[in-house]
DNA sequence: CGGTATGCCGATAACGGCATACCGGTGCCTTATT
C-alpha cells in the first residue's frame, strides 16, 4: 500500500540558512579531500552552518554521512578538532577511516602511553594533526584538559549525542560535564550528532552542552521499509519467538533484556537449526568480537544480544529485530529496530510483548542517590574541601558517583563546579536544603524516565496505526493510518480527525500542575502531551474541557 | 519493581502451598597481580 506522505517537512531546520559561497566550499572540500561527490541537502546544510561557527545538532538516521558533517568543517576551520565518541572501537574506526584519506587523526584512552600522549599533544599543538578522539572520561583528567586547551580546538564534535542524555544522569557521567568542557578548552563550535532524539532528549542535549542558538536539523524518522508489530504473548515467550524467528529471511537480531536470557534462547534457536549466538557485555572480549565479526560476515543466521550488541553494528542486509522482551524506552526500540533492512530492502521489527516484563526495565530507571550522601557532598564543599579527589574521599563516593552527585547540587545553586575547584554559592542552600532539592530533582527525572516507559507501553498496545504512535513520539506526524503495520492490517488503526476540535497536534499548551507542554498525538477522545518537567501524559480530551484544564499558549511547530 | 528460585511446612509419604531471598543493562577506567 501507499504510504501517505509525511505532513512536516522531511527536512527541519532553525535559524539562518548558510551562504551558498559556504555551501559551494564545503560541496568543493568533500570532494577533494574525501571523495564525496554527493551530499544530502541535510548534510551540505550542517557542514555549512560549522563552517560559519555555528553551534550544529544534527538529527538524521545511520548511513546519511553524519561523519562529513564535522570532517569538512573541521578542515576548513583553522584550528584542531575534538571528537568525543562514546566506544573506542568507534573511535579507531573513525581514525582509520580519516587515515584512509591521509588525514592526521588520532586518539587517546587509558591504554594510550605517556609518550604516545605527549605525541599526539605535540602534533595538534603544532597543527600537524587535526582530528583527536576520545571518550567523556578522557576530558574528565585535567592533564588533557589543559594539554587540549594549549591546542586551541575551533570545533567540537559529541558523536552519538543521544549519549549526553541517555548515559549521562548514571551510568557515564562524565557526558554531563562536556559543556564545562568545552567552556575550559576555549569554547569551540560546538556539533552534536545523532540518529535518535526525540524532542525533549534534543533539548537536554543543548542545554548540557551549552549550545549557543544551534542550528538544529532534523531528517525524517521514518524507516518504512521497517514493517512494524506486537505480539502480546503470555507466559514463557521462547517457543513462539523461536516459531517466528524460522519463519524469517535471515539474518537477525533478537533483544532480550537480560544476559542469562540471550544464552538461553540462543542455545534454543541453535537446537532448531539456526546458527544462533549470544551477544551481551559479560562475555570475554575476544568471544564479543568475534560473535560481531561473523555476524557481519554472514556466518550467523541471529544474533541473541542484550542492549550491549548496538553501536557500531551496521550490518546492510538484517531483515528483522525482534524484540523477545521490551526494552526501556521508545527511544532505545526505535534505535535498535532501526538496525534493519539498511538496504532499503523488507524489513519487520516485532516486539514480543508481556507486561511483567515492564517491571524490569522500571527497575532499571528506578535509582535516586539519597540525601544522606547528597548532604555529605554539599557539605564537604561548604567546608572548603575544593578538590575532586578529596571530596569523594570525605563524603565516601567513587569519584564517577560524585560527579553525578556535584551536577545535581550545582543544579539546584549549592555549588559553583569550575574547571579546578569546586566552590559553595554564597547565599546558596545550606547542606541539608540542597541535599533535599538535589533528590528531587533526580526523582523529578525518574519520574520522567518512567513516563517514557510508559509510552512504549502505549505503543505495545495501541489498537491505532503504529507507526503513527512511533513517529509522533520522535514529533512527526503521519496523517492518515500508514497501511503497513500490524494494526493497520487488523484494520483497527482509524482514521484521525485532524485539524478538527482544540489542541491540534504541535499545539504548545500550559497545565495548571505540569506546566508548559506540547501536544504530540491528538485522538478523537484524547490527547498525549509532552510536558517540559512531567514528561509524557495522557489527557481525555472531555476532562479537559470540562475543567479546563489546559491553556493554549502558542500554535504547533515541532522544533526543540 | 516483580519474576524466579529456594526453602520450609505439615505430616507417617509425597508434594502442594506459601513465604522469603535474590537478581536484573549499557563502558569507560584503575590498579594490583601474574
Amino acid at each position: 500500500m501507499r504510504r501517505p506522505e509525511i505532513e512536516v517537512a522531511d527536512a527541519e531546520r532553525q535559524g539562518p540558512a548558510p551562504s551558498a559561497e559556504t555551501e559551494a566550499l564545503c560541496a568543493r572540500t568533500a570532494r577533494s579531500a574525501l571523495g564525496l561527490t554527493e551530499l544530502r541537502p541535510g548534510q551540505l546544510e550542517a557542514m555549512a552552518a560549522l563552517a560559519e561557527g555555528r553551534d550544529t545538532l544534527a538529527v538524521m538516521p545511520t548511513g546519511s554521512g553524519k561523519s562529513a558533517i564535522y570532517q569538512v568543517p573541521a578542515l576548513l576551520l583553522p584550528g584542531p578538532t575534538l571528537v568525543v565518541s562514546p566506544l573506542i572501537a568507534l573511535q579507531r574506526d573513525q581514525v582509520r577511516a580519516l587515515r584512509a584519506h591521509d588525514e592526521e587523526a588520532r586518539s587517546v584512552d587509558a591504554g594510550t602511553s605517556a609518550r604516545e600522549r605527549e605525541a599526539t599533544f605535540q602534533a595538534l599543538r603544532a597543527g600537524t594533526a587535526e582530528f583527536l578522539f576520545c571518550a567523556p572520561e578522557q576530558l574528565a583528567r585535567p592533564d588533557v584538559v589543559k594539554e587540549l586547551a594549549a591546542a586551541a580546538p575551533s570545533l567540537m564534535v559529541v558523536d552519538e549525542a543521544h549519549c549526553v542524555s541517555t548515559w549521562g544522569h548514571d551510568f557515564r557521567p562524565d557526558y554531563l560535564r562536556l559543556g564545562a568542557v568545552a567552556d575550559a578548552i576555549g569554547r569551540p563550535a560546538i556539533v552534536a550528532l545523532t540518529a535518535t532524539a526525540a524532542p525533549p532528549v534534543r533539548a537536554e542535549i543543548v542545554e548540557r552542552l551549552g549550545m549557543r542558538d544551534p542550528v538544529t536539523i532534523v531528517r525524517g524518522f521514518d524507516r518504512p521499509n521497517i514493517s512494524l508489530e506486537a505480539r502480546w504473548v503470555h507466559g514463557d515467550a521462547t517457543d513462539e519467538v523461536t516459531a517466528a524467528v524460522r519463519e524469517q529471511p535471515q539474518p537477525g537480531i533478537v533483544y532480550v533484556a537480560t544476559r542469562k536470557r540471550t544464552g538461553q534462547l540462543a542455545r534454543v534457536l541453535g537446537e532448531a537449526g539456526l546458527r544462533a549466538a549470544p551477544y551481551h557485555a559479560g562475555l570475554p572480549r575476544a568471544e564479543r568480537h568475534e560473535v560481531h565479526e561473523r555476524f557481519l560476515k554472514g556466518d550467523l543466521d541471529v544474533v541473541v544480544a542484550t542492549n550491549a550488541f548496538g553501536m557500531g553494528i551496521d550490518k546492510p542486509d538484517v531483515r528483522y529485530v525482534f524484540h523477545a522482551e521490551v526494552p526501556g524506552s521508545l527511544d532505545a526500540y526505535y534505535q535498535e529496530i532501526g538496525r534493519a533492512g539498511r538496504d532499503g530492502g523488507p524489513a519487520r521489527a516485532v516486539l514480543f510483548y508481556r507486561p511483567e516484563d515492564l517491571g524490569l526495565q522500571r527497575f532499571f530507571t528506578g535509582s535516586v542517590p539519597d540525601a544522606g550522601t547528597l548532604e555529605r557532598v554539599a557539605e564537604a564543599v561548604a567546608d572548603g574541601t575544593g578538590e575532586r579527589r578529596r571530596l569523594a574521599e570525605r563524603a565516601g563516593v567513587s569519584p564517577r558517583r560524585l560527579t553525578l552527585l556535584l551536577d545535581l547540587l550545582r543544579r539546584v545553586g549549592a555549588v559553583r563546579v569550575g574547571s579546578r575547584a569546586i566552590t559553595p554559592v554564597a547565599g546558596g542552600p545550606d547542606p541539608a536544603t540542597a541535599a533535599d532539592l538535589a533528590r528531587g530533582l533526580a526523582e523529578r527525572r525518574r519520574d520522567i524516565e518512567r513516563t517514557r516507559l510508559e509510552m512504549m507501553r502505549r505503543y505495545a498496545e495501541t489498537g491505532d496505526c503504529r507507526r503513527r504512535l512511533l513517529l509522533g513520539y520522535f514529533g512527526e506526524h503521519l496523517p492518515s493510518p500508514c497501511g503497513d503495520c500490524d494494526t493497520c492490517h487488523a484494520g483497527t488503526a482509524m482514521e484521525p480527525a485532524p485539524g478538527e476540535g482544540p489542541f491540534p497536534v504541535h499545539t504548545h499548551v500550559e497545565h495548571a500542575t505540569w506546566g508548559p507542554g506540547q501536544v504530540i498525538r491528538r485522538d478523537d477522545d484524547r490527547l498525549i502531551v509532552l510536558f517540559e518537567e512531567a514528561g509524557y501524559r495522557e489527557l481525555l480530551l472531555e476532562a479537559v474541557l470540562e475543567h479546563d484544564l489546559l491553556r493554549e499558549t502558542g500554535p504547533g511547530s515541532t522544533g526543540t
